[in-house]
DNA sequence: ATGATAATGGAAACCATTTTCAATAGCAAT
DNA sequence: ATTGCTATTGAAAATGGTTTCCATTATCAT
C-alpha cells in the first residue's frame, strides 16, 4: 500500500513525468519498498517484498525499474562484492542523508556512516574541480568505500 | 617468458611462500602479464594473453590465481560496471603508484589519476582512525571512484 | 628420487541479469 | 468515458561471467 505523506501524489511523480516515464503500480510498489527500508536490498529482495502485496509484479520488471531509477538518479546501485547488485534510495521525503559504506571483507556486513562526510565533501569538491580541469572530465557522482574487518569478525581470529 | 630484473627469483616469490602457496608456471605467467600492462584487465584478457605463450593454461586457473592474488593483496579487483571484474597489480618492482579511478558512465573508459592522493591519504588517515574507534572496524583498504562523462563523451550531446 | 597433496584444466553447473515477444495498461486527445 | 498510440509488463528462454567437479599432473619438503 503506497504511503503518501498527507494525500497528494508521491514526491517522485514529478521527476518521473519530467523524463516521460509512466507511473505504474509496479513502479509505485518498488519505490515504496525502497523508501521503507534502511537496508541495501538486492533486486530479488525487492521482488520478494513487492511480491507480498503485488504477486503479479515480475522480477524482470523489478530489474527494469531499478535500472530506470538508477538512471534518473533516484537510486544508487552498489557492488559490495557478494555477486549481486544492491540498491538504495539516493534521497527521500524524510531525506536520506548522503553517506558512505564500511564493508566487512569477511562476513559481508555493510555499515553506513556519515562521519567525516563534511571533510570528504570538501576534499571531493576540490578533487572534482581539479580533475575536471585536468582531464576535462565532468564528474556527476562518486563512490567511497572502506574495506576491512567488522568488530565481530576481528574476534574470531 | 617471465621477466626477472637481474636474475634471482621474482620479487613476489617471498610473499607466495609465506602463505604456503606453490609457485607454478601458470602463476608466474599470470603475474608476468599483470606486471607488464597499464590496463585494467579482465580474467579473460589475462587468459588470452597468457594463452599466447602458455596455451595449456586454462581460464579456470586464471580465475583461481587472480582470486588468490587478491586474497594476498598483490592484486586489486575492481568493478567498473561493465559486467566483468577488472584486475590490477597493487604494487610492483617498478612501484605501481597508488591511484584512484575516473569512470565514464557513457563509454566505460577508465582513467587513472594520482592527483589529490596526498590530500586523500590525509583524510583517509583521519577517517580510518575515527571509524575504527567508533565502529571498532579495522580498515585494511579503501575504494574511491569518480563517475561522470569523459571529454569525448561530453561533446556528443 | 619419493610421496603427500596442492594445483590444474576441461566440461558442466551455477546464477544474476538480460532478451524476446505477445499481451496489457497508462495517458493524452477526443 | 472512449479511443488509439505505445510504453510497460511478465513468463520463459537466453546470456555470459564465474564457480564447481573430478580425474590427472606438478610442486616441493624430505
Ligand atoms: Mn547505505
Ligand atoms: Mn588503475
Ligand atoms: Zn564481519
Ligand atoms: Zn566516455
Amino acid at each position: 500500500m503506497p504511503r503518501r505523506d498527507h494525500m497528494g501524489p508521491p514526491w517522485w511523480h514529478g521527476r518521473f513525468r519530467g523524463h516521460g516515464y509512466r507511473i505504474t503500480v509496479a513502479r509505485e510498489a518498488i519505490l515504496d519498498v525502497l523508501s521503507q527500508t534502511e537496508e541495501h536490498l538486492s533486486a530479488e529482495d525487492v521482488y520478494l517484498t513487492v511480491h507480498k502485496s503485488y504477486p503479479n509484479v515480475g522480477l524482470t520488471t523489478v530489474y527494469r525499474t531499478l535500472e530506470l531509477l538508477v538512471h534518473i538518479g533516484l537510486v544508487f546501485k552498489f557492488d559490495f562484492g557478494d555477486g549481486r547488485a544492491r540498491y538504495e534510495l539516493s534521497e527521500g521525503p524524510k531525506g536520506t542523508r548522503h553517506h558512505h559504506h564500511l564493508v566487512c571483507t569477511n562476513c559481508g556486513r555493510v555499515i553506513d556512516y556519515t562521519d567525516f562526510i563534511d571533510d570528504e565533501i570538501e576534499l571531493l569538491g576540490r578533487a572534482e574541480k581539479g580533475l575536471s580541469d585536468k582531464f576535462n572530465f565532468r564528474i556527476t557522482n562518486h563512490l567511497i568505500q572502506f574495506y576491512g574487518l567488522c568488530d565481530r569478525c576481528q574476534k574470531k581470529t
